[in-house]
DNA sequence: AGTAAAATCACCCAAAAGTATGAGTGATAA
DNA sequence: TTATCACTCATACTTTTGGGTGATTTTACT
């Protein structure tokens, strides 16, 4: 007879069930709502990225002696330098609104003077003398 | 006697307000519950650090953490120091005693890793690393 | 005004650099 | 033993760079 016995259980504590059924039902409402409307809450979690800068010489200006003596005129100066930051001929033709073919030229020009044959020893060499930062 | 009405009011409907307490009650665990246990969504912010690197001593040597963090290799590493010197591939190669193909190849995976186009930018990144002097 | 240097650009050609792919070896870690 | 990785090298192809030459235009200076 335990169906019985159950059956009684259940009577016994119907209120208490009862109000525990509502306070689950409600449980769940707040959650409910509260997943609903609480906006997604945001945790800035901070990454730091390392930015490799250049030393801080921002006012750089080249040795005019230099330049003077190595008889290096102020466009391929600037090709050089913009060689120096890493940019294609083509990309410093964009950025001094030239054509690629005048980039090469003062390249070249600038090889000569410079003495080297690339413009990976250009850099080199430019650093060295105080050309370029 | 507007009390005893109101005591009235309390007794005749003493279980629904039992109930609506409870009712009250038990949301309020549930949004309070969420809110604890709700965990915060993650935003990620990348803040960019600015790094200053030192000049490199006279005696210098490739910043190890940094050719670790980037998977740098040995080979890599000294065709990076050569370009860096002005030198072409087929003189690398000459001095490393490999192949051209080699040296490019070489060449190759490192701009991967540094994540550059030309030989030009990897030398102004290796340098600002601190990976070369 | 006349001249020289600087700047611009073009065309062609060659060399160097870079990409893509595959592949073999040796050392080392799972 | 298998798997991984650094290293080596090759072939084929594309892009970039550099050399040589010549030309026109600007700029600066006497």
């Amino acid at each position: 007879m335990k169906w019985l016995e159950y059956k009684f259980v259940i009577i016994d504590h119907a209120l208490e069930i009862y109000i525990g059924a509502i306070a689950l039902i409600f449980t769940a409402l707040g959650i409910w709502l509260t997943l609903k409307l609480n906006k997604p809450k945001l945790q800035t979690v901070v990454v730091e990225k390392e930015v490799y800068l250049q030393k801080p010489a921002p006012d750089f200006v080249p040795d005019e002696n230099q330049l003077n003596k190595m008889g290096i005129s102020k466009r391929e100066w600037e090709v050089l330098s913009l060689m120096s930051q890493g940019l294609s001929n083509q990309e410093i033709a964009n950025q001094l609104y030239l054509s690629l073919n005048t980039v090469k030229t003062h390249g070249s020009n600038l090889f000569l003077k410079l003495d080297v044959k690339r413009r990976t020893q250009a850099i080199e060499k430019g650093k060295r003398m105080g050309l370029i930062g």
